[in-house]
RNA sequence: GCGUGGGUGGCGGAGCGGUCAAUCGCACCUGACUGUAAAUCAGGCGCCCUAGCGGCUACGGGGGUUCGAAUCCCUCCCCACGCA
């Protein structure tokens, strides 16, 4: 029911294209997925989505898990049911929440950092920037995650056997360990205690997900391990000694891109080769191309959805941001190398009359043309692979480099 | 014509004797955004510069009181409402 073939390796990267099978139909890989937290994309709907080439989205446990509108999708007989489509899904398992509402907003960082703890600018230790303000939000102990909720500052608990157990009522074909994304800023120390503690929280998903009635849905083991080699490694070593179907690559990333590649670079090697690899919540057009070429699959990314939501656009080279008042005359379309119906039919001019004027309709746009930019970036990229042509797309792309 | 209340930065609107170049919205400008607390967030927003707890000009116009006025007084202009 499950199955992932590798149809062709590029000769000279580590680039692969696959096709990923799922009781929900067929993905091919290098693969975007788009995602849709609340089960929804914000701004289009799945099925244009699906037209522009997504054949695959991401769905969170923890937002359904929270609410307790995971007990609704059950009745419902699952997501697929509830959203009424009948693509294949994946769910996250929540750990991210951990990281984001935890030592994210504690430390004021994303899974990249471009903050050092030591090399701040004066007066930008983080414990000075005002974004460094301890919430306590999330509490971790071997146990599982405490998280103080922010609508309504209840107390909610979860782990492995609750995210796993969520994920099987949810029913996504392709479902995630619970695990703990450390932040950019951990040191060795805690890196490492989490992530040993994140691989029995994976054995502890496996047991959950082997438990009782079989699904028809796979299990994903995460690596973590922070930004230091020997836990990745290690990570690589216990998680792909469980049989999971495939891999998610977790944050955090580092410091910068050259620290994600590094960890690309350690990883990807030693992982079985024949499985899927994910890379969790990465989605910057560099980090495609970079992702691609060192062996990842499928990326999930909020960034084309996120960034039109806040004005932006993916141009080739690079990326506009349609509320700045540089483009009220601009008669030209969003980018003219682009081939959607937006670029085709509209001026920069009339998106960002739209956006300026907060109309709906200017998000919808814009969402529409990031992710028609990406998922006809990832269509490019499977045919520049078959045709022995990746890195000659990357330059295109990314120029020298 | 009489009465009352007003005239503050692009707009709305605080301030009602000193620490006010002036709270706060909006608009505008710049930046961020990577398993979505995010249609969000951060910064800027009188003029000048050697960019500083710097200089200059400012709270309808003019004149005064005061060490000191956006804030008090006089006068003129304008606006709103009420009465004739």
């Amino acid at each position: 029911m499950f199955e992932f073939r590798i149809l062709k390796k590029d000769k000279r990267t580590r680039a692969r294209v696959g096709v990923l099978k799922t009781p929900h139909g067929v993905v091919y890989t290098p693969a975007f997925v788009p995602v849709a937290t609340k089960g929804a994309l914000r701004g289009i709907s799945f099925e244009e989505a699906r037209k522009f080439g997504s054949e695959i989205f991401m769905i969170n446990t923890f937002h359904f898990y929270v609410e307790g509108d995971y007990k609704i999708v059950k009745k419902f007989g699952g997501l697929h049911k509830f959203l009424n489509i009948d693509y294949p899904l994946m769910t996250d398992s929540g750990g991210f929440q951990v990281f984001s509402l935890g030592f994210g907003l504690e430390h004021g960082v994303g899974k990249i950092s471009n903050m050092f703890p030591g090399e701040n600018k004066p007066g930008q230790h983080p414990k000075d920037n005002p974004a460094f303000i301890k919430k306590n939000l999330v509490k971790i102990t071997e146990e599982g995650a405490e998280f103080k909720y922010y609508k309504n500052g209840k107390k909610l608990f979860l782990d492995a056997e609750t995210s796993i157990k969520t994920q099987k009522q949810l029913g996504a074909d392709i479902i995630f360990a619970f695990d703990e994304c450390t932040s950019p800023l951990s040191d060795y120390e805690y890196t490492k205690k989490s992530v040993e503690r994140t691989h029995r929280w994976a054995v502890r998903s496996f047991n959950e997900f082997e438990k009782g009635p079989k699904t028809k849905q796979a299990l994903m083991g995460i690596i973590q391990g922070g930004e230091f080699k020997d836990l990745r490694e290690r990570a690589v070593e216990f998680i792909s000694s469980l049989p999971f179907f495939g891999f998610g690559i977790g944050g955090p990333l580092g410091q910068s891109k050259k620290d994600m590649h590094k960890i690309l670079d350690w990883t990807l090697p030693i992982l079985p080769e024949g499985k899927p690899k994910h890379l969790l919540g990465i989605g910057d057009v560099d980090d495609i191309f970079n992702g691609v070429e060192r062996g990842i699959d499928t990326f999930d990314c909020v960034n084309p959805t996120r960034l039109a939501r806040h004005g932006t656009a993916f141009i080739r080279g690079g990326r506009i941001n349609l509320k700045s008042g540089r483009y009220v005359n601009d008669k030209n379309p969003i980018d003219k190398n682009c081939r959607c119906r937006v670029c085709r039919d509209y001026s920069r001019a009339y998106v960002s009359h739209l956006i300026r004027e907060w109309e709906i309709y200017g998000v919808m746009l814009l969402v529409e043309h990031n992710l028609f930019y990406i998922l006809n970036l990832m269509e490019e990229i499977r045919r520049s692979i078959k045709e022995d042509k990746f890195l000659e797309l990357k330059k295109k792309y990314l120029g020298r480099g």
